[in-house]
DNA sequence: TGTACCTTCGTGCACGAGCACAAATGTATA
DNA sequence: TATACATTTGTGCTCGTGCACGAAGGTACA
């Protein structure tokens, strides 16, 4: 006799209880729905009687928030302002801007008044320019995707004063008091890299690392964090392969291709590649014009470009951060705080996914997940 | 001077045009909603007339249709079917189970009455008496996780002569004709495989691989691709390592400790091992309480057990395959199939997930991204 | 006692799709 | 022409939350 088993769920039916409507809540405390809204919102003018009421349901029923009924009936207004790098189409921005945008589509009935700035993130007087223009903008709440460290500090102590709830994306900076942030562990993505890219290169060899310069001398917030992590890791392993670290421009990118004749000019052999920003196919791209071959690459972020690389084998492995996620969830969990002064958890760390030319075909944007 | 740019947008507002409803399309088209609502489900007992009309209004608007809304609105009814293999917790096949339980919540107030049936995956006759018993069952649809070709052909022949509509996941079969499957491309989860580890050991050496014993000589339909996919890469990149190949019995564990002392205990050194189902943590195990050190791994599906293993550093690669998002869309598509008749996409390929130790601590199992 | 004002609370409508049921129209037959 | 029946179409209620509005109750002061 073989084991099998037939289990039969009436899901939703008679085995589930009776799911549970702000109108039970209101009658179980002896009072009217209203007042049972005005509490769940936050909203005030309730006596403290009814208040002490209600919250005791509460703790004691399992009020599940009915999230396709709230989409339709909600009838509030925001004006929430968007503060990123610039964004270009395919980007690594432009992705997090999608996932904002997909977030606001699904609180539809909720008007939202969007205020996009963008500023040049290779250029920190861009960014001072354009936080200074925000600071003035009247707005209930803020996304900011970060570059520079004390710039950022700045615009949210103005923040803060005028108490103006932020949320960070792609990166989160010390010394600030944000709702929330959404964020690679950018120290560990670094570390990441440098045990994959160690993994197949032979010992004793060199790994050329590109980094992105910018004005002002000052680094990206992200970048720094990747780098420690990648030196990190070869210390902590006792790795005995060498770094050169290359400075790679994006706004004088003609300074790149001397960079990059320098380097392989010089008599040492590179068999490694790291880039720590997304602009991994323009290096890609030059070793093929120039007929490098047998260099392992690993790149940051999904764009377009980068993708194309993967697959035409310029690049072995292409690490995700989950752009639209970022944006998605930053939105999101903003509305929701605004709306319904729903509780946020501030730490939220994406996932970091590894991509190879086998497994990109099957790799959803997040757009294609919700819709 | 800097460039910067600020950009307003009213979403959902003035610039986006308003949303058009069931009712606005009744009027454009001269009738009724409830005609319109009549055409749209493919429900008849319409006139030609009507239904010409409504559609050529459908194809000039674009319709969004309302999820929130119609969640809260619908009243029907259907009996689904699941076919599995057997569930234990934390286990492959119960994360399928769990994507299927959150479609369900999402049309929460539709009322499916789901009947499980699941078999030893590892037995054929159980299989076939399981499918036995299902073919008798009065229902609306069905969804199966296959393990065995021919068992499952028989019984979705017997599907569609009775025009139940079936969708696979985890593994699509052919000879069939299923609604939809939601699975990986087993071939290129072989063929990735088989890349991965052949880039962190050094050529000539040799490569363990596992796979289950079952009963009735037969392969599961996904180890048979993935085995292919592996040897096509060694053969396609002339890799000059030698394949072992090593039985695994799930029912007589016993017997393994055998399999793998006898491997051990050969002369052969043994750099790698591959295990192409989702035991692999059984291995990882053995390696450890026998003190062999020093052994890559690469195995399947992201089960607590396998988890725990990649974290203690015994495998070094997990490949994940989305489960959740298998059991999840499979049930979705097949209710909004049943309820609105939407079209379906048939082939659906899901993500092949790389994950280490460092990467592992971020990865959301889709649960975390849909509540 | 009457008026003004504030706090607290309840009522009722809106949102848009689904679906049951009633109404209207068409067709066939005695 | 009257009746029965089939086909097609329209109407109105339902779901649960958000929120506007107005009602009820309390307090202060003339």
């Amino acid at each position: 006799m073989h084991e099998h088993k037939c289990i039969k769920i009436k899901s939703n039916f008679s085995s589930m209880r009776k799911k549970i409507r702000i109108i039970d809540i209101a009658k179980m405390a002896g009072v009217s729905k209203g007042t049972v809204d005005r509490v769940m919102h936050n909203r005030g003018n309730v006596s403290e009687a009814a208040r002490k009421s209600i919250e005791k349901v509460l703790e004691q029923v399992n009020y599940k928030h009915n999230i396709h009924v709230s989409s339709i009936s909600l009838k509030s207004r925001y004006k929430i302002v968007v503060a990123t790098p610039e964004v270009s189409p395919g980007a690594y921005w432009a992705s997090i801007h999608n996932g904002i945008q997909h977030a606001l589509e699904e609180y539809e009935n909720v008007r939202v008044e969007l205020q996009v700035f963008t500023y040049n993130q290779y250029d920190i007087y861009s960014c001072r320019e354009t936080y200074e223009q925000i600071a003035g903008v009247e707005m209930d709440a803020i996304i900011i995707g970060p570059t520079f460290k004390e710039e950022t500090v700045n615009l949210c102590k103005r923040m803060d004063e005028r108490e103006i709830p932020y949320i960070f994306v792609d990166s989160n900076i010390e010394d600030t008091s944000p709702l929330a942030f959404f964020s690679a562990d950018h120290y560990v993505c670094g570390y990441m890299i440098a045990k994959l890219i160690t993994s197949i290169i032979p010992d004793h060899t060199n790994i050329a690392i590109f980094q992105a310069v910018r004005t002002g001398d000052r680094s990206a917030n992200t970048t720094i964090l990747r780098k420690k992590g990648f030196t990190d890791y070869l210390e902590k392993n006792k790795c005995t392969n060498l770094i050169l670290s290359i400075p790679f421009s994006v706004m004088e990118p003609e300074d790149n291709e001397m960079y990059l004749t320098r380097l392989f000019h010089s008599q040492k052999d590179i068999p490694a590649i790291v880039v720590l920003n997304s602009r991994g196919n323009f290096i890609a791209n030059y070793l093929e014009t120039n007929l490098i071959e047998g260099v392992k690459m690993i790149c940051m972020d999904l764009t377009t470009a980068n993708i194309e690389a993967l697959k035409k084998g310029q690049i072995d492995y292409l690490i995700g951060q989950e752009p639209e996620y970022q944006g998605f969830y930053a939105m999101k969990t903003m509305l929701e705080y605004l709306i319904f002064k729903k509780p946020v958890q501030k730490q939220n760390y994406v996932q970091l996914d590894i991509l190879t030319r086998e497994n990109i075909d099957f790799y959803k944007s997040f757009n294609n997940i919700m819709y």
